[in-house]
RNA sequence: GGUCGCUUAGCUCAGUUGGUUCAGAGCGUCUGCCUUACAAGCAGAGGGUCGGGGGUUCGAAUCCCUCAGCGACCACCA
């Protein structure tokens, strides 16, 4: 049959596919083999495949096919993330699209439209897996959401609860007033911005002209625009012309002046002794606030003075419970300004803070305004500035987790690659705080928290409530406490969910069932898993936190190993976004060049950790290796194969490769083992495009028409075989195509259940051949050159004198086959007129009768001449060194008397080659 | 502000404890070839004072100091 010179990915891909999933070749059951587990990170549920899940899930298959075929049981499960704050936005947006707001819609109402719309846009993003050729075990899909995980985060959350680790408390936290839901710190992103500090007048309160104070040498400003250092020694006063003092604050949040309680300054501040334990009235507002003194200000910054707003600052905050200050919140949940805030009510916070500017100055309130640069917490989902707002919500205390989970990475149980993010790592740990994990959202695991009856009259914060997994039992607990509740409707479960994190970091236990069921055979198979491949931005997030898991309810590692991807760039080093549409679509990458083409390019320049700068040409260079293969596949499918004597240079040749194989089989090895994987993928390529077909085929490949011997037709095979399995974990789809074809296979058969042989270190032998092949193939690249040069044509044979010994005789076949010469020939001088170049210190000869250019041949050996003579001088100037001789080791001494050795006898050979031109 | 990392060929990167002809690979570039597996190919070639400076050493891309440039993460200067 007669198959196309260019392979055809699309063709093959899918048919092979379809072909795994009706074997149910990538289906793993615990049994007597090693287990090689692998879970993936989880992608949204509504998410589509973008270039970083290429990345990603293309190292996880090449790291799962790779151990399924060192013979161990590999499962990789997929699934996906429910993304609590992702998905409901999702929702939100196309029900307002639809003309309903979700304040409109009860719990239940917007929870079916949410599952409506996950069940239509879900999974997508894992049929576009299998696009890419991932070998997950499809059975096992799991969900964050569905009932096995949500029993087991209801489990832990109870559990958690009862040791006492979570607790609900009122705390400043990071809200999102888009979404209206409080996030964790992790979840907050600083962005540089460019905002103005306004220099507000806290007016003194005291009559006009008050001295009361002063110190003699104080400096009195009294032009608002004067220049001012803030790093004045003495004392400074602020007096208008009406003889008033007035304070000045600086902030870039002029809108919470409503929220003011008191004003803050050093008491170390030279410049501001005067305002001690006077009171300042709060511009505009009019309040009267008292002047508190705190070494928490920083002397330098601004005028030294700070207005504090607990409501609406961290700090401010820690001042406020310092100081038993009372906290006026003046936003709303959204926002806006509030009743509490007394004016601007209901205005957005960012009009109210441009109107009040423009107030400020019209009332002579406002000093000045300057340009400030300044970092911006910004909601990582919905992308609108956090609010720092004091709220009621769940927590975590992370301090033991922290205990549990640093040991292990910094002594390396478990790994990281690259090990540099174990600094990162520990610095987290290491200054923990308290994770937030409720939301006042409604698509994630409701808070099984249940609030007792009859409490309207209480604080929020004081309510009393019971937490149980079920209704039932939370109607249990509560009946304990108040004998009186009858039913389950009495009592009121918690409006909130828990942040996504709080399910993800179950996930590698979860997916076996190991929560609920810490003993089931699954769990005691699958777990420990061996790899997690994700990405350094969520070592936070999700990597530390699944360790905690692990150890808190396995009691150990959740995975041995953390392979940290880098981020996908592109070729100019820009991340890639959907407003730059610097973003190739992978599905579209792959219909150009096939799905092993883009893994291919993807792998080409993804060294662990380190960004990538993603060029389609990657793609280019893996659709050309294809066609490599495939056009080697051809060659070899193409021959008959008669019975007759091996050939000399075929012979040679299969030794050599037979010791090639083990060369780079045992390299392959341990570059796997230190997951270095772009490097592992460079050695099989170079193995198959440069050894393989470039030198062995060439080697053996019998002229056009010609029959080929038996021995070599089935070593060939095997080769190939062998090669097709090393490069199997990257290209899935081909080497599954070719190893079906290259000999009969029976339907069921899949090269993912070959094994691949284990190579131990190659023998001083092989190594030994191989490098009198790399000899050879100079001397055929050394005559390939001569002909260039002097345009001889390829089918003219040529002789070939060797003067002196000839190292290479044994292989004298590969030569007369690969640089066609007539005969080769041992001399004792160069007789004639010669090409001839050196291979390591032997000269070689190629007689050209007359058409020589001898001037040409001069320069050309003189040129070498000099530069052997230069480096036998740096070798002699070490050798004449004492301190070298006497220093140095032994061995390197050694190796430097036979570079001499040697560099002599090239010179000499040189000299003669010249003295025989001249002569 | 703190921590960590980076700087080697036109581009992307290797270079393990200082010592084999160690200055490398892939891609790109240049030259010549449509040679019966492959022009998505074949055969060749050129290309770097290893960011600058100093030091340690018999010997430094590799270790130390310093300067310059870049990047990442963390942090409560309003």
């Amino acid at each position: 049959m007669a198959l196309a010179t260019q392979y055809n990915p699309a063709e093959v891909e899918d048919k092979w596919y379809q072909y795994w999933m009706e074997h149910k070749v990538f289906a793993s059951k615990p049994d007597g083999r090693e287990a090689y587990t692998v879970v993936i990170p989880p992608p949204n549920v509504t998410g589509v495949l973008h270039m970083g899940h290429v990345l990603n899930e293309t190292i996880q298959d090449i790291l799962v096919r790779r151990a399924r075929m060192e013979g161990k049981n590999a499962c990789w499960v997929p699934g996906t993330d429910h993304a609590s704050i992702a998905t409901e936005a999702k929702v939100i947006k196309r029900l307002k699209e639809q003309g309903i707001n979700k304040s409109d819609l009860t719990r239940e109402q917007f929870l079916k439209h949410a599952w409506e719309w996950t069940d239509e846009h879900g999974g997508i993003i894992l049929k576009q897996l299998r696009k890419l050729g991932c070998s997950c075990d499809w059975d096992r899909t799991s969900f964050t959401m569905d009932e096995t995980r949500s029993r087991a985060v209801i489990k832990v959350f109870c559990d958690l609860y009862d040791k006492g680790l979570i607790y609900r408390g009122l705390r400043m936290v990071n809200w999102d007033p888009e979404r209206q839901t409080a996030l964790s710190d992790e979840e907050v992103i600083y962005h540089d911005e460019h905002s103005k500090l306004y220099y507000m007048k806290y007016y003194v309160d005291e009559p006009a002209g008050s001295t009361d104070g002063e110190e003699p040498d104080a400096i009195v400003i009294c032009n608002n625009n004067k220049p001012f250092d803030p790093t004045v020694k003495c004392q400074v006063v602020h007096r208008d012309p009406q003889g008033r003092r007035y304070a000045v604050v600086a902030t870039t949040r002029p809108e919470t002046i409503m929220g003011d309680v008191a004003m803050c300054i050093n008491p170390k501040d030279p410049k501001n002794t005067w305002l001690k334990g006077k009171k300042v009235i709060v511009p505009k507002v009019g309040r009267v606030i008292p002047v508190i003194e705190d070494r928490y200000v920083e002397i330098e910054f601004g005028t030294g003075c700070l207005k504090v707003t607990p409501a609406h600052d961290v700090n401010d905050y820690m001042l406020g419970q310092k100081y038993d200050l009372p906290i006026i919140d003046v936003f709303n949940a959204d926002a806006t300004l509030s009743e509490a805030a007394g004016m601007y009510v209901g205005m957005d916070r960012f009009a109210c803070r441009k109107q009040i500017a423009i107030d400020l100055a019209n009332e002579q309130l406002l000093e000045k305004e300057e340009d400030y640069d300044n970092k911006v917490g910004y909601s990582e989902r919905t992308n609108v500035p956090i609010e720092p707002r004091l709220s009621l919500q769940w927590f975590i205390s992370m301090q033991h987790f922290a205990d549990i989970a640093l040991p292990p990475v910094m002594n390396d149980d478990i790994q990281f690659y690259p090990a540099k993010y174990k600094s990162t790592y520990r610095n987290w740990l290491e200054n923990i705080k308290d994770w937030c994990i409720s939301r006042q959202l409604w698509w994630g695991h409701r808070i099984p928290a249940y609030f007792l009856p009859n409490q309207e009259n209480v604080k929020d914060e004081d309510r009393k409530y019971v937490v149980a997994p079920t209704a039932e039992e939370a109607l249990r607990k509560a009946q304990a406490i108040d004998p009186s509740i009858k039913s389950v409707d009495e009592l009121h479960q918690d409006e909130g969910a828990l942040d996504t994190w709080f399910s993800s970091w179950l996930w590698p236990i979860s997916l076996f069932d190991g929560i609920e069921h810490p003993n089931n055979e699954e769990i005691k198979y699958y777990y420990p898993t061996n790899d997690l491949v994700t990405g350094p931005d969520i070592i936070f997030f999700w990597v530390a936190r699944m360790i905690m898991a692990g150890y808190e309810y396995m009691g150990t590692m959740p995975f041995k190993h953390v392979y940290f991807t880098g981020i996908v760039r592109d070729k100019l080093g820009r991340k890639m976004s959907k407003s730059l549409g610097n973003s190739p679509d992978p599905l579209d990458l792959i219909a150009r060049f096939g799905a092993d083409g883009v893994r291919m390019g993807m792998m080409l320049s993804a060294p662990a950790g380190n960004d990538i700068l993603f060029d389609d040409s990657l793609c280019e260079q893996g659709r050309n290796f294809n066609n490599k293969i495939w056009n080697s596949f051809r060659l070899v499918q193409g021959w008959t194969v008669a019975d007759m004597e091996q050939p000399e240079a075929a012979k040679k040749a299969c030794e050599w490769f037979d010791a090639k194989l083990a060369q780079v089989g045992f390299e392959l090895q341990e570059q796997f083992k230190q997951y270095r994987l772009s490097e592992a993928l460079m050695l099989v390529y170079k193995l198959f495009w440069d050894e393989f077909s470039a030198w062995y085929l060439e080697l053996v490949k019998p002229a056009f028409g010609q029959p080929i011997d038996k021995i070599t037709y089935q070593k060939t095979i095997s080769y190939f075989d062998t090669l097709l399995k090393m490069l199997h974990p990257f290209m899935p789809f081909i080497t599954e195509a070719l190893w079906q074809s290259i000999t009969e296979r029976k339907d069921g058969e899949s090269i993912m259940f070959e094994t691949l042989p284990k190579y131990s270190e190659p023998t001083a032998g092989q190594l030994s051949l191989i490098a009198d092949f790399d000899a050879v193939k100079e001397v055929i690249a050394g005559i390939r050159t001569v002909r260039a040069q002097k345009q001889m044509s390829p089918k003219v044979a040529v002789e070939l004198h060797v003067v002196g010994q000839n190292p290479v005789a044994a292989l004298s076949a590969v030569i007369t086959k690969l640089a066609n010469t007539s005969g080769i020939s041992t001399v004792e001088t160069k007789s004639g007129v010669c090409a001839s170049f050196l291979v390591g210190t032997t000269e070689y000869a190629i007689p050209l009768g007359d058409s020589i250019d001898v001037t040409e041949e001069l320069k050309k050996l003189e040129a070498d001449l000099k530069y052997n003579e230069g480096f036998l001088q740096s070798v002699m100037k070490k050798l004449s060194n004492e301190k070298f001789v006497n220093g140095a080791p032994a061995a390197v001494v050694a190796n430097e008397r036979k570079k001499q050795a040697d560099a002599e006898s090239k010179i000499a050979t040189i000299k003669e080659a010249i003295a025989a031109l001249k002569g």
